[in-house]
RNA sequence: GCCCGAAUAGUUUAGUGGUAAAACAAACCCUUGGUAAGGGUUAGACUGUGGGUUCGAUUCCCACUUCGGGCUCCA
């Protein structure tokens, strides 16, 4: 089935959901209801509230509908007559006024709106739809949730039901057993499970803390990083927690982020707030002494713990966390070092989503949006010759890429990279924004080879963003099977019985030397169990040492968390086996 | 912050208007083993917190807290 033909199966699907919907709870207004990227969705003012469990009943309705038959039958009408057939539907009214005052262009004909019959049920549509419901497939409704009118805060909370369909019921079912599988890999079940990291009612909410297994998978990311970093020239920075406000008012963050810095607190007479971003920080490093131009660019980093004060209701284990660490960089430049710089970090990035083994990717190249100003610095021509800069550092460096209007940062456009993971989902990852406003807002500059003073550019740089969101998404990624370079033990020596526990000692310190991640299991409790319990946590490689491997020196015996048996090994060959893996990044 | 839902032992779950059951994990004992769970014993929960209804609430109602699904937001 096309994707056209898809969308238009589930779009017809979300007209008889709301009619179902229309007919069980008279007095139901309807707003909204679109197709999405694996369903669609409807948005209702509902006469009073409905929970999960209704969600059967309107299926069933659904389904009765569907199974009675009716077309979806098109119709231009005036927008007059529309007004009037659409008199009970405040929202609906609000859209045809939109259409008629040319706010909007997307339902076609001068002076006419399009409608869609459906059974008993008329929406304001523009389609286009399937012709009968009898060529409705396989759907499911999922969840309930609130959202507001056109997705402003302001406006009231509507109930909004998703839901999704398919041609065929394998392909549905095939669906929901991904959804399944998705839960299984929550990262917050794996944290636990795989003691990762714990978020403590009494430290609070969003501040999660690492375990050892969980910090030495942030550790390996760092180092990683790090690595890279070395490789590309940067320099690595370290700066407080808190700073002045004083600072944050100087550079505009004040302005835009106030309500998310935490509570200015006084120290000497002075306001002090805890550090949302790196950034003024790297600057007062910068500024701390005169610049040359031979200087730049001049690559600052650090792996600097932020703190913002994200609603109660933004929080989501891992991957929105109001203590976080950002993999930031600050590299200030001349203006024609730009490109250059672009494709170094692009380059790096590209690198990280190797190591990750994430295989997908595009850029969403995002812009200002002119029409909300206020976002933004005031200065329309730097805004257009920095956005122009930006795609064209993409388009050379062959990136797939989608514009995207209004997802700049205040100071400026930015590339932020768009993963794929092993299930399909997208998540938001590495960031690089060029700024052009704040070297001379800050008055930061370097004496140019003429003698003259200038102010520097900056491009941000956000490898992968927050390490706590990166843990949250490799974690379910990888479900929790960590490649051997990032898993947090490597090996498992698992002794047959306490006889052997010397050896296992030996074999342990052996991998020590070399770095390698081991540990001994000399719990009382059989092979089978100890094997089990490995599998269970993940660890790539097991070893097992018991009278076989005491007779022969030097040997061990090897089974890989996928059950694969590598027999007897020499110990030496063994853990070259891993030192290669693990430079290879496997 | 807003809408909807949930909350029982460390974890996963059972259960009832008359103060709770199990599995795994833990501790101890027996067992010293060969590729996904050896056996036993013990301990562990004032059923998230605070109110209300009731002779009596873990169970029904309300508020709060925390968590989850979304919305808004994400420098």
């Amino acid at each position: 089935m096309s994707d056209l033909s898809l969308d238009k199966m589930r779009h017809s699907c979300a007209h008889l959901m709301a009619y179902a919907v229309s007919e069980l709870y008279p007095g139901t207004k309807v707003a909204i209801g679109p197709t999405i990227e694996n369903g669609f969705y409807y948005d209702f003012d509902l006469p009073g509230p409905i929970g999960e469990t209704d969600l059967a009943k309107i299926e069933r309705k659904m389904s009765e509908l569907k199974e009675k038959s009716f077309d979806y039958i098109q119709s231009w009408i005036e927008v007059d007559r529309a007004l009037e057939l659409f008199s009970h539907q405040p929202y609906k009214q609000e859209i045809i006024k939109e259409i008629s005052e040319g706010g909007r262009d997307d339902f076609g004909q001068k002076g006419k709106v399009s409608i869609y019959q459906s059974g008993k049920f008329t929406d304001l549509c523009k389609g286009p739809h399937l012709s009968s419901s009898k060529e409705i497939g396989y759907f499911k409704l999922l969840n309930i949730a609130g959202a507001y009118w056109r997705g402003d805060e302001k406006n009231k909370m509507l109930t909004r039901i998703y839901g999704t369909c398919f041609e065929k019921k394998e392909e549905l079912d095939h669906f929901l057993w991904q959804q399944e599988e998705a839960k299984k890999r929550d990262h917050r079940k794996l944290g636990r499970e795989l003691d990762l990291f714990v978020i403590n009612d009494s430290i609070g909410k969003g501040l999660p803390l690492l375990t050892p297994k969980g910090t030495l998978l942030k550790k390996q990311i760092l180092d990683y990083e790090y690595r890279l970093e070395v490789e590309a020239g940067f320099k690595q920075v370290s700066t407080p927690h808190i700073s002045r406000s004083e600072l944050y008012k100087k550079t505009g963050h004040w302005q835009h982020y106030r309500e998310t810095m935490y509570a200015p607190f006084g120290i000497d007479g002075d306001e002090y707030v805890l550090k949302p971003m790196n950034c003024p920080h790297h600057y007062m490093i910068y500024s701390s002494k005169p610049r040359s131009y031979r200087e730049l660019p001049l690559r600052l980093s650090e792996p600097g713990t932020c703190y913002r004060y994200e609603k109660t209701g933004e929080l989501a284990g891992l991957l929105r966390v109001r203590s976080l660490t950002i993999d930031d960089s600050h590299i200030l430049m001349t203006e024609n070092q730009i490109e250059d710089e672009f494709a170094l970090c692009i380059d790096m990035v590209k690198k990280m989503f190797d190591a990750f083994k994430l295989k997908s990717f595009y850029v969403r190249l995002s812009l200002s949006d002119p029409s909300d100003a206020i976002k933004y610095i005031a200065d329309e021509g730097t805004w257009k010759r920095a956005g122009d800069l930006l795609e064209k550092i993409v388009k050379n460096n062959r990136l797939d890429y989608k514009v995207a209007k209004g997802e700049a940062s205040f100071y400026g456009p930015k590339l932020d990279f768009m993963v794929r993971d092993s299930l399909g989902r997208e998540w938001q990852m590495s960031t690089l924004q060029l700024d052009l406003f704040m070297g001379k807002r800050l008055g930061l500059t370097y004496t140019d080879e003429s003698g003259q003073e200038k102010h520097p550019v900056i491009l941000h740089r956000g490898l992968t963003g927050s390490i706590e969101r990166t843990l949250g998404i490799i974690i379910e990624h990888f479900a929790g099977a960590f490649p051997v370079w990032l898993s947090p033990i490597q090996v498992e020596i698992l002794p047959i019985s306490e006889k052997y526990a010397p050896l296992a000692k030996k074999m342990l310190a052996e991998m020590a030397k070399k770095q390698i991640r081991a540990e001994i299991n000399d719990e009382n409790k059989t092979l089978g169990a100890k094997i089990r319990q490995s599998t269970l946590q993940k660890t790539p490689y097991m070893i097992i040492i018991g009278e076989k491997e005491s007779k022969k020196n030097g040997f061990v015996s090897v089974r890989t968390r996928e059950g694969g048996d590598l027999g007897l090994v020499k110990i030496d060959e063994f853990i070259k086996r891993l030192t290669d893996q693990i430079e290879k990044l496997e």
